[in-house]
RNA sequence: GGCGCCAUAGCCAAGUGGUAAGGCAGAGCUCUGCAAAAGCUCUACCCCCAGUUCGAGUCUGGGUGGCGCCUCCA
């Protein structure tokens, strides 16, 4: 059996993972800044780390991880002026909007998702840590990092302090010693929400709530820490900072950082405009499809979004669906018959699905490389389709298949949930019948019609020697 | 200027130095009243040039062509 590795962006090495208590994982993935819906570039990491932990609970951790959500920042100040509401009142708004875009794609809440604004006394106790040490400084009403006391400054992201070229984006504020170092705490420009502080009226800047975060839920050095590439330097970079000094302690044990979305073989951007809600395209695309669709490129591989890449995993997951779909109905019809109860799988199927089970897991477990996951899916679908086509089945076959498919897509989640399948209303029913009386009288042109009629309806009839089966699509 | 990433079939996409997985699309056949679904078959000199090696998609060096980060960003 093969054990987890992943590519930890600290060593820019695949190591094998080994959690720091044994039995559990800490996880902690960096959540949305709550001024805007989700778009998909928010849903890659949202659906892999779900994959990620659902893998790790699977493989029998205890897994405790925590997303937090930023609910106050620039970002939401500017847009409460812009509409009117409060910070709090937008950050309501699109926390409830988040959790109903993440259950639409099929992913549970983190075990907890912790806010800034309910995590101030202990953002302000860390940044006092922080003063207290010489690792931060008061400067007008603001307060910084200073990342000349930090020699490490740099491991995570791998620059090289001497090289990194400021202000080249963003301006530099003269308030700061260095221009490198980052802010903790920003006093409040007038009008604007702020906290007291021992430094005076403010919030706290961005990279300190992780900080504060990760140690108040999860412990001063996590198991895995995660987010998207574009985190990776400034703010993971920072957190490492700030955590490391106040606590002298590694922030994370393992780094991971997934790629980016193109779209179009453009990169996703505000500036450019091309971002694509998760509301909307829910709205246009089974969420079973984006799962797959992302899950079907490696994690730190950038991922294109494109129509076809959409049209090709719709297409790539009927094949899964119809699959399952066609067991179970074989099974209905095996129940219907002669008790089957008690017997045995077919060995030589048994034996296939084992080893598609070892592959599985084999490809998971090597820094979760869920395209050959995938992969393992249709071999299972081979396998299934094969020993279908033999027309010779036990009851304790299928159901054999039908748990492995139930098993592996209880981590990466592409399959379309049986509810969703529901049930035939009575006119659908009645037609079904009618067709099948015109059939035995032979009667083509009858049964053709009522076939099309289904069709239109998006019920697709098919005739197989178990009777007819009916699909939707 | 610094630090990185990528290049595999029409398309998507894996690949631990040992003679290229999987899927989509396409073609043929089988099954079917006709379909559908499914089964069987077919489709790659791995961007270029050197080198290391018995052996290179994989390692090294050099190119070419894309791309990212360097304090808004998932």
């Amino acid at each position: 059996m093969s054990s987890l590795k992943l590519y930890n962006t600290l060593t820019r090495t695949k190591e094998t993972f080994e959690p720091i208590q044994p039995g559990k994982v800490n996880m902690y993935v960096c959540g949305p800044t709550v001024y805007d819906y989700i778009h998909i570039g928010n849903a890659r990491p949202v659906i892999f780390f779900d994959v990620v932990r659902r893998y790790l609970g699977w493989s029998g951790y205890e897994v405790n991880y925590v997303v937090n959500f930023t609910d106050v920042d620039d970002k939401l100040i500017r847009k409460s002026e812009q509409t009117g509401l409060t910070v709090p009142e937008i950050a309501e708004k699109f926390i409830a909007a988040y959790y109903e875009d993440i259950e639409s794609l099929g992913i549970k809440r983190a075990t907890t998702h912790p806010r800034v604004t309910e995590n101030i006394p202990e953002i302000i106790a860390l940044i006092e840590e922080l003063v207290g040490g010489g690792y931060a400084y008061e400067s007008g009403g603001d307060v910084y990092f200073r990342t000349s006391k930090f020699a490490e400054y740099g491991k995570l992201s791998h620059q090289n302090l001497e090289e990194l070229q400021f202000g080249i984006r963003v301006e530099v504020d003269e308030r700061k010693e260095n221009p490198q170092d980052f802010v903790l705490w920003k006093a409040a420009k007038p009008g604007e929400i702020h906290w007291s502080s021992p430094w005076g009226e403010g919030r706290p800047g961005w990279h300190i709530e992780c900080s504060a975060m990760a140690r108040k839920y999860l412990g001063e050095t996590l198991d895995i820490h995660g987010g998207g590439q574009d985190l990776q330097f400034p703010h993971h970079e920072c957190e490492v900072a700030q955590s490391e000094c106040a606590t002298g302690k590694p922030l994370a044990k393992y780094w991971m950082h997934n790629g980016y979305i193109h779209i179009n073989d453009q990169k996703m951007s505000k500036s450019l405009g091309n971002g694509i809600n998760v509301k909307e395209l829910v709205k246009q695309i089974k969420p079973q499809t984006v799962r797959f669709f992302m899950l079907s490129t490696h994690y730190r591989n950038p991922l294109n979004f494109t129509d076809e890449g959409i049209e090709q995993a719709a297409n790539s997951l009927d094949r899964l669906n119809n699959c399952v779909a066609n067991l179970k109905h074989r099974l209905g019809g095996l129940e219907v018959g002669e008790g089957a109860v008690g017997e045995d799988p077919d060995n030589a199927v048994a034996g296939t699905v084992a080893s598609i089970r070892q592959f599985f897991q084999d490809k998971m477990n090597d820094d979760f490389n869920t395209p050959d996951a995938i992969t393992a899916m249709f071999e299972l679908t081979s396998t299934a389709n094969q020993y279908l086509a033999r027309q010779e089945s036990t009851a304790a076959t299928v159901q054999l298949l039908l748990a492995a498919f139930s098993e592996l897509d209880g981590i990466l989640g592409v399959l379309t949930a049986e509810s969703e399948d529901g049930l035939l209303d009575a006119d659908i029913e009645r037609l079904i019948v009618e067709r099948t009386e015109a059939r035995k009288s032979k009667n083509w042109a009858r049964a053709d019609e009522i076939r099309d009629l289904l069709t239109a309806q998006g019920i697709f009839l098919e005739d197989t020697p178990q009777g007819i089966r009916w699909r939707r699509k």
